[in-house]
DNA sequence: CCACTCTGCGTACGATCGTACACATCGCCC
DNA sequence: GGGCGATGTGTACGATCGTACGCAGAGTGG
């Protein structure tokens, strides 16, 4: 017996390993038991490491939702004029936000979660705001807040619609949004 | 004993409780037991009429998203021109959708199931399609589409969000999408 | 007015849950 | 090298869950 008595990583391997079950199986799916198990740890690893699954649950989508935001960061910082500015929100709403499956559930967990408990509405505001920040390096404060929104609306519809838009109409409605009044 | 015989609205004040519960504590939260309680029902009651869980909740999430429909298309439907239509756009985002906590918190649990499961998809498919068709008796097709996904994210951030759009913001974004191309 | 069917209810069962807590083992200091 | 915190683990307990199932009444045809 006695294996991997020593293993470091081993908080933070089980936040990895929770927000992969809450993707697969949601929020209301997830137990103690069975991230345990997912993550090869034994069950009083959890109460030893984590005060509750409220603890677990934040610490695993706070760290998911700056994970988004660097990314959001990441492909914001690149663009150095309007043109490239406007592409990188189209890519943004095409190809990143919700490239995986994962990520879009992961998303509208945490939004559910948000909806209704304050705690986790700390992490949407923090998230909108670093999207709203990294905009506003190209776009005045108010175009910034319609374009979040609008990136918002389009990467959702692309989801949950089965017509999902078009990248033409994708690409128009940054333009028409970022059109000088 | 035997009261309550003869009761045949049961069935539907289950669902409407079962909403109720929803929006309270989450799907995660609810249970066959609670919603009896809170219908005032017996626990054998759920079973006869439901076959589980999940049939309920499709079946208040239909009812749900219906009533949502149904108060976008009677907004949509008293415009008469351009400036009437914009003006219902932005009613629908500052006022309607997400009016009571509740409906926030529904949408949101419901959006978050049709990430995950496709038979909760077509409620959201068929939502969207509605919203689309509402908004196409005043705009053309491609400026629904773009509109549709913006009245989204203007509300969905206007609920996650502690700095709100302000009323021009919203006022301004849906003229700038409905501006001529 | 009896018997039979069908609706609806109370309860009990096995599974699973979060959490507590006693115990094993390791690294370290004297 | 021997004791002693600190770290990590296994198990057991009470609560709660979904569901099945036997039974009580009400309605109805004869």
């Amino acid at each position: 017996m006695t294996v991997r008595r020593h293993d470091p990583d081993r908080r933070s391997r089980i936040i990895d390993v929770c927000l992969d079950l809450v993707a697969e199986v949601g929020v209301a799916g997830v137990s103690h038991r069975k991230v345990a198990a997912a993550a090869d740890v034994p069950l009083g690893s959890m109460t030893y490491h984590f005060a509750g699954m409220d603890e677990l649950l934040r610490e695993a989508f706070a760290r998911f939702s700056r994970s988004v935001s660097d990314g959001f960061e990441q492909r914001m910082s690149e663009a150095t004029d309007l043109a490239t500015a406007r592409a990188a929100v189209v890519e943004i709403i095409t190809r990143d936000v919700f490239g995986t499956h994962r990520d879009l559930v992961l998303t509208h967990e945490l939004y559910t979660l948000a909806a209704r408990e304050p705690a986790y509405r700390e992490l949407t505001n923090a998230w909108m705001g670093r999207s709203r920040a990294a905009l506003e390096r190209h776009f005045d404060p108010v175009t910034a807040r319609m374009l979040d929104a609008l990136i918002e609306g389009l990467t959702i519809h692309r989801a949950l619609d089965t017509e999902a838009p078009r990248h033409e109409t994708v690409t128009e409605a940054v333009r028409r949004i970022t059109a000088a009044g």
